[in-house]
DNA sequence: ATGACTAGGTCACCTAGA
């Protein structure tokens, strides 16, 4: 099985883009980011002919995230209210579409787009904290259900100085800032393990480059989409990749796609 | 230095992204 995910920066942009990367790299599973579009809009059709389906949680212009599967979802969630219905906070942060999870061939996939935090000084940076504490409640809560698990999305944090281009420069700032990273730590606790680490220890891989600065043509990048795993999934993964090639073509998203392979389950033998 | 690109919407400048 293959999960993968992709901040797309608006889904109806980038049409021939998905249509194209869905018949190469043939996910079973992929988390979209920043579809940019209200449910009523959602480009349905396009997918449905690559033989995907889709559960969404959009908005107008911001935001917005969304399961594609060509295998069954099933028990789809959507918010942090889901698993967290008494929770205020929660409710509160529901008003920003960032959030929907889906059992699909019996792992619980949690698509997440994190906040930005645009300045350590301003209010969307206490935002991205309370919405990372969130989160971690919410963690608690899905740990509890028993499902093999997996989180997947756009972090909008880069977790260790080797997933930036120039730590020199940008270390200690929006998506490298200390707090967010401990955040973040928070909720992978002990039992979560970001599955492209456990493949590849070098720095170097990245899977956002600015649109400025020419940063695609100097490689300077950040590796800021992760795909989270439990101890269940670690025993099947396979590999991990970053699908560089994507952010070398014409009019592309900042992001590249990411993607995981799992060893299918092997039916139990019996041999008595 | 706080810029450079890209997308969506109120539409030719603004907000937001990261």
């Amino acid at each position: 099985m293959r999960i993968a995910s992709w901040n797309v920066n608006s889904i109806r942009s980038r049409e021939t883009h998905l249509q194209r990367w869905l018949q190469m790299a043939q996910p079973d599973v992929l988390g979209l980011q920043e579809t940019k579009v209200e449910d009523a809009m959602f480009p349905h059709e396009f997918l449905e002919k690559a033989g995907y389906t889709a559960a969404i949680s959009g908005q107008k212009s911001y935001n917005g995230v969304a399961l594609l599967s060509r295998l069954p979802l099933e028990d789809v969630r959507i918010g942090f209210e889901a698993l967290l219905p008494s929770d205020q906070t929660a409710k509160e942060l529901g008003e920003q579409k960032r959030v929907i999870s889906a059992s699909v061939a019996g792992v619980r996939v949690l698509n997440l787009y994190v906040p930005n935090g645009s300045d350590l000084k301003s209010d969307k940076y206490k935002y991205k904290l309370a919405w990372l504490n969130c989160l971690n409640r919410y963690l608690n809560v899905q740990r509890q259900q028993g499902e093999a698990f997996c989180m997947l999305g756009d972090f909008n944090i880069a977790l260790e100085d080797i997933d930036l281009a120039n730590p020199g420069r940008n270390n200690g700032g929006i998506m490298a800032s200390l707090p967010e990273r401990e955040a973040l730590r928070g909720c992978i606790g002990n039992d979560l393990q970001d599955a492209f680490r456990l493949f590849e220890p070098e720095v170097g891989h990245w899977s956002w480059w600015d649109y400025r600065s020419g940063a695609w043509d100097r490689d300077q990048g950040w590796r800021i989409d992760h795909i989270y795993i439990d101890e269940e999934l670690q025993q099947r993964a396979l590999s991990s990749m970053i699908h560089k090639a994507e952010r070398g073509e014409l009019k592309p998203s900042d992001h590249a796609p990411i993607s995981l392979d799992l060893f299918d389950e092997v039916a139990e033998e019996n041999d008595d």
